[in-house]
DNA sequence: GCTCGCCCCAAGGTCCGCTTATGCTCGAAG
DNA sequence: CTTCGAGCATAAGCGGACCTTGGGGCGAGC
């Protein structure tokens, strides 16, 4: 088996002409180059160099191995290089799965963020819905998924936090959700409203697990919500309410990126945060681009 | 420093899919994989791997290395089977300089032993009489250089004998100096003669060296030869003798592939014995197609 | 003739890598 | 649900490989 190390010291020798020099230009004894062309001779069963008086030559396969010791090591910088580039972040890829709301806002500031930070890395994007994206992640269809979480749900469901537990869980951020009603509603002025106070409307709901959060948290309240819509287009949901059809619970995150006319928003009690967490797998945390993006995630909490 | 036998193990675990499975196929144990791959992560800075449950995936790092892999490993498989192949006498240029009479006959049969056993070698032959072939060997332009000597001079030359302590001497044949005159000479029929009985002749020398010892050996006689004519051609030689301008002696070799016409040969005594040797570089006898050559040429002794 | 540079050789110490042994996790089958 | 098997990670132990230091021989140049 010859070493690509053994390539390196034998070009320097020819280069260089003397074991001294290149013992010289490898940073190393003389003695170390030495042993080491022996241990090349041994391995290419054959001598490589004659040392005749005072000047070093190549036989036959001296001169091959030199010759495809070019090529080798070439390949073998080229790769070095590319994966530096990679670890150091002027190169590299990660696709990211988001939910929708989180993709009107907090995603287009990080991913501006790394794109400045990191002009050589590319992030795509793409969007599902949890369990579906979780999956994606899992089966390498992804690096980050976005997620979110209610941490106040009192053991409803552990199966589906279960799920994440072998995963690496990046807090991103923590959005409140607040009350939504027709402008025209009699809560419309209010500061506050209770979920008790909506117990008789007709409610929208968003997406699956909201759906069962909102329907927990009611139940809680002492009632079940009748729930005449649901969708996970949360400008839809704003459009049912602005039509009068009905009230609903959004995340602030959700407003911020929608012009709600004829809705108005009012704080619920109790307060009810949800979290919104990147999740990835343990080993691609610590792939640069992956961890640089987790960071500008985190970091776009700001906006 | 990334190794190229990191490499191997890399795209080994990356076919079969497993640390087990790689360690099977590479013949040693799964620690042995595991650790590996954990130096190449370190070497590369970032990890290469992800272990997702049951299955082993690439990182973009990962894909990258292991797509230089193949090249990489390719050239150094490529130059492993050529220096093998210069090696093992299935390639392999040998250079071959020998004196003139040397070769008409003994080469021929040494080359031809050499073709019949290795036929993927090359053999050159150029003429040269030492001491400038003694010097194109030391000049790397050849490999072997065939030579001839008169060990009974009486430390006539040391010099011209010293030359050679650095060198392999390989013994190749010795072959006796027999005397050579016309056949209407009053010799023509003697079996035997003495140097002294031609002390009076016009004599007709050979190359300069054979010169030298001509003189040497005729004074050793009690006599200075009277020399007309002086050429290395050994034909030429012995047309000169056959048209009566004078004696000569010469190695049998060198008479066997010419039609001595109008000659006759005598032994001569004292019985004098040329020894012709195979000289090379001892760096270059280790070189299998040099070695081999070698043995072909002490072999064509039997011609 | 002397000195300097270069190479080889031997010995010592250090470090690396492999192996054996063990524990842990996960997935499949009963 | 439990058990079993496969696979990976880790720790300890050991053998070997590598490099360094020190010394010697040899040829070249002043």
């Amino acid at each position: 088996m010859i070493e690509a190390r053994h390539l390196r010291v034998l070009r320097a020798v020819h280069r260089t002409g003397s074991f001294s020099a290149a013992a010289r230009e490898l940073g190393c004894t003389q003695p170390a180059v030495s042993q080491q062309m022996k241990a090349l001779e041994q391995s290419a069963g054959t001598p490589l160099l004659i040392r005749t008086g005072r000047e070093m030559r190549l036989t036959q396969a001296g001169e091959a191995l030199v010759r495809h010791a070019t090529g080798i090591l070439a390949g073998l910088t080229a790769a070095e290089e590319e994966v530096a580039a990679i670890a150091g972040l002027r190169a590299g890829r990660v696709r990211l799965v988001s939910f929708p709301s989180g993709s009107s806002t907090l995603v287009p500031a990080a991913l501006a963020a790394m794109r400045a930070d990191h002009p050589g890395t590319r992030v795509s994007l793409v969007e599902a819905e949890p369990p579906r994206s979780v999956e994606m992640l899992r089966n390498g269809d992804c690096e980050i998924t976005l997620a979110f979480r209610y941490p106040e749900v009192r053991g409803a469901d552990p199966a589906a936090e279960a799920e994440w537990d072998d995963l690496v869980v990046r807090p991103v951020l923590v959005d409140r959700l607040v009350g939504l009603v027709p402008e025209t509603h009699r809560l419309a002025g209010a500061g506050t409203a209770g979920y008790a106070d909506l117990a008789g409307e007709p409610w929208i709901a968003g997406c699956p697990r909201c759906r069962r959060h909102l329907v927990e948290v009611c139940e809680g309240a002492g009632f079940t919500p009748r729930i005449d819509f649901a969708t996970d287009d949360y400008p839809a949901v704003i459009g049912l309410v602005g039509a009068g059809l009905g009230v609903a619970v959004l995340p602030e995150l959700a407003l911020e990126s929608v012009r709600h006319k004829g809705v108005r928003t009012v704080a619920m009690e109790p307060c009810v945060q949800r979290e919104v967490v990147a999740l990835t797998l343990p080993d691609l945390a610590q792939v640069p681009a992956v961890e640089a993006m987790l960071g500008r995630l985190a970091g776009a909490v700001g906006d």
